[in-house]
DNA sequence: TCCGTTGTAACAATTACTGTTGCGACGGTT
DNA sequence: AACCGTCGCAACAGTAATTGTTACAACGGA
């Protein structure tokens, strides 16, 4: 499976903006953002402009312009989250039908949709048990190297 | 998440091989699992080389060259599958190393490290719980087109 | 009017997966 | 010894997703 950071990146974006949020600022500009990613601020952008889609985030333009949450982190879960970032199935199926003169061909499809649902389901289960707010002071109890 | 059909199609031609097994044949050849699966044998050739290197197949050269199960399928799981043909880890931390002086940037590795290992640690133990025998009950159960 | 920031298009680079061709290696069978 | 079907494997093209980058129009407060 080619891993994407797609959930990691917007976790740490939210997370940023959060932090900023409660150190008195009222927005928070894609340049800040990705100077603590470390990339290039259209790809925070980019990544923002799914998670406003999906109604997690609000953007201003003009003057004074940024990024704030459209919610407390404390009701955004990771499962929000990668749905509004993770298009896509955990496994997919066959790219091209396979034999349904087999026994096999015809069987396989409606069998593994059935377990991938389920593991779907736990998965979805699992990213719902998990806030922002959790990831933020996880975030926070990280150990600091020593000075 | 490019969702890739690794898993399916190791399964299917896990069952493929089984099926054909207890039908009295002695070995598979890539050809025919091709045939069911609709794709290039030497897709299946490689991918049933990744189940071999993990002990779940053997392969015979030679004339009467095929493949055959070198474990019930009752004692195989998806979990043997998935291991034997998915490398990475299902979630991808940042591609470059977040800046540490931020405080974000410093812990949101850590943090999203444990997450994600929960989240693994339950996709691993339901994969185990699903044995290719059940897979192939499974496939075999799936309703026929009326003739 | 100025200016910082968003919104978005366009493109390159990288990576992974899939499909395909080609051919040497193997090992029963004749 | 020769034959022949199959595996083993390298090499390459095509597709797709992700990431990074440049460029620039649009917005809107100062």
């Amino acid at each position: 499976m080619s891993a994407n950071s797609r959930l990691t990146i917007a976790a740490h974006a939210l997370a940023w903006i959060g932090l900023y949020q409660r150190q008195g600022h009222e927005v928070a500009t894609s340049e800040g953002i990705a100077a603590s990613v470390n990339t290039n601020p259209v790809v925070i952008r980019r990544l923002l402009g799914e998670l406003r889609r999906a109604g997690l985030v609000e953007s201003r333009r003009g003057a004074g312009a940024g990024w704030s949450l459209a919610r407390e982190l404390g009701s955004i879960t990771l499962l929000d989250v990668y749905e509004a970032v993770e298009p896509g199935p955990l496994f997919a199926m066959h790219r091209t039908t396979p034999d349904q003169g087999c026994v096999v061909g015809h069987g396989i499809q409606p069998a593994m949709r059935d377990i991938y649902q389920d593991i779907e389901e736990t998965l979805r289960h699992q990213l719902a048990g998990v806030t922002l707010e959790k990831v933020l002071t996880d975030v926070l109890a990280a150990p600091r190297r020593p000075l």
